[in-house]
DNA sequence: TCTGGGGTCCTAGGACCC
DNA sequence: TCTGGGGTCCTAGGACCC
């Protein structure tokens, strides 16, 4: 048996953590340039404020009701992420974290009739821990464990913990069950589904295999079978990233190529560190820069590179010179580019490393040098030491704007940030 | 005027080989 | 004039997830 612990709304939940004044209130996180939203309370649910919408499109209801926004605040959600990952498990056997805010364990070291009071607990041990709330489905396949979490989510009645542990508890839960909701089934595939009048999950589940297979294919199978209670979808942890990417779309257009390459460059010193951090090198590196998919008032324009790399690396200053030397003559003036981003690609173990005859980079002196670098920027923080192409290029250039980035209303890092960690034990 | 970021898996179709 | 068939590998793009 398996069960997924779900964490309610969980970066409006970290933002509430620390501004216990905002329960029951309506609150929103939102994306990078305070653009869309990206998590909403219940009460904001409630107002109507769909998942994604732009914050421009909603800004009357946000003053009307008062609405707290949060810009996002990675490291806030990651710290937090962590501690209740912890919690799950230390209480199993086995665990896999699924994302940044669910988690599986499997229940078998215990009997049954124990399973829903003991994940009962485990809400509450978590609450009480870290202060996030959290949903726990319990149930035979890791697709019915979501179904039953979004039940344990809706009912308070179940104080936290749904299980689907017998055959008529399966099929009750899925008839109620829209086909929309269900895990592994997307846009394309519920519009397809729904043509065909298969709107509940029960109605899925009871199709024949070949219908389904014909319609939706092997993930549509799997997704199949999982609902009919048979364990078949996958998540074993990935150890290492197969790729890597860091992008980014800019508050205001930029035009200009010195401003674009360092913005590359920072990409590619995020992902360069990534790499590093678990190990590994890669062999291929895909840049892009494209001006914005909603404006029609401008020449549309997107430069897209995939650069293959003689010699498996990590190190950044080494990616970088590839990705400019194919990036300046790709290059377009007077363009509005609005978004850009970097790609690591053919990601293999640093240990299958092979070395390559006609190599004149002396290896091991740039990896000390790297190293040393890493070393240092753990100590006196990330903008300590950096490369050259990623100072900014001073004097501004023309009519750009300096800062490429909006976040107005960022919360304090208040689990990773000593003086903020001080402020609040005084 | 203002619209996020980071991943995985699957499939179809092209290139290439014998 | 008539122009095979079967296999593998790779890649781009689609679909899905949070």
């Amino acid at each position: 048996m398996y069960a997924l612990a779900d964490c309610n709304n969980f970066f409006v939940s970290c933002e509430r953590v620390f501004r216990p004044d905002l329960w029951n209130k309506p609150v929103l996180v939102l994306s990078g340039n305070d653009g869309c939203v990206i998590s909403r309370s219940n009460e904001a649910k409630a107002l109507g404020i769909k998942m994604g919408v732009p914050l421009y499109q909603i800004r009357d209801l946000v003053q009307k009701h008062q609405i707290a926004c949060f810009s996002s605040n990675f490291s806030l959600y990651g710290d937090l992420s962590h501690r209740v990952m912890s919690i799950l498990m230390r209480n199993t056997t086995r665990f896999e974290q699924y994302s940044i805010d669910e988690g599986f364990i499997t229940l078998n070291h215990l009997p049954p009739e124990q399973h829903k009071p003991f994940c009962e607990k485990l809400v509450r041990d978590i609450y009480q821990g870290v202060g996030i709330p959290v949903s726990m489905g319990i149930a035979p396949s890791k697709t019915l464990a979501k179904v039953a979490s979004k039940y344990a989510k809706k009912y308070p009645a179940y104080h936290g913990a749904c299980a689907i542990d017998t055959d008529n508890k399966r099929l009750k839960a899925l008839g109620t069950f829209d086909i929309t909701d269900v895990w592994g089934i997307g846009r394309k595939a519920s519009a397809k589904l729904t043509d065909y009048g298969i709107t509940t999950a029960l109605k899925f589940a009871s199709m024949n295999e070949r219908q389904v297979r014909t319609l939706l294919h092997k993930p549509g199978v799997l997704t199949w079978r999982e609902l009919n209670g048979i364990d078949c979808i996958d998540t074993s942890e990935i150890i290492a990233k197969q790729s890597i990417t860091t992008s980014r779309t800019f508050a205001h257009p930029i035009s200009d190529r010195r401003l674009l390459e360092q913005q590359l460059a920072n990409f590619c010193d995020s992902c360069a560190r990534k790499l590093r951090m678990q190990r590994s090198l890669c062999t291929q590196i895909i840049f892009y820069i494209h001006t914005s998919y909603f404006r029609t008032d401008i020449t549309p324009c997107h430069i897209a590179q995939t650069v293959n790399l003689p010699v498996a690396t990590d190190n950044t200053a080494e990616i970088l010179s590839y990705l400019l030397a194919a990036f300046r003559p790709l290059f377009r003036e007077n363009m509005q580019f609005k978004k850009a981003g970097v790609i690591f690609s053919r990601i293999i173990p640093a240990e299958a490393a092979m070395a390559d005859l006609f190599d004149t980079r002396d290896r091991t002196k740039h990896a000390a040098l790297q190293s040393t670098i890493d070393r240092i920027r753990s100590r006196q923080g990330r903008q300590s030491v950096l490369l050259g192409t990623q100072l900014s290029p001073l004097p501004p250039s023309g009519d750009e704007q300096s800062e490429p980035y909006i976040a107005e209303h960022q919360s304090p890092l208040y689990t990773t940030d000593i003086r903020q960690i001080l402020q609040i034990k005084i």
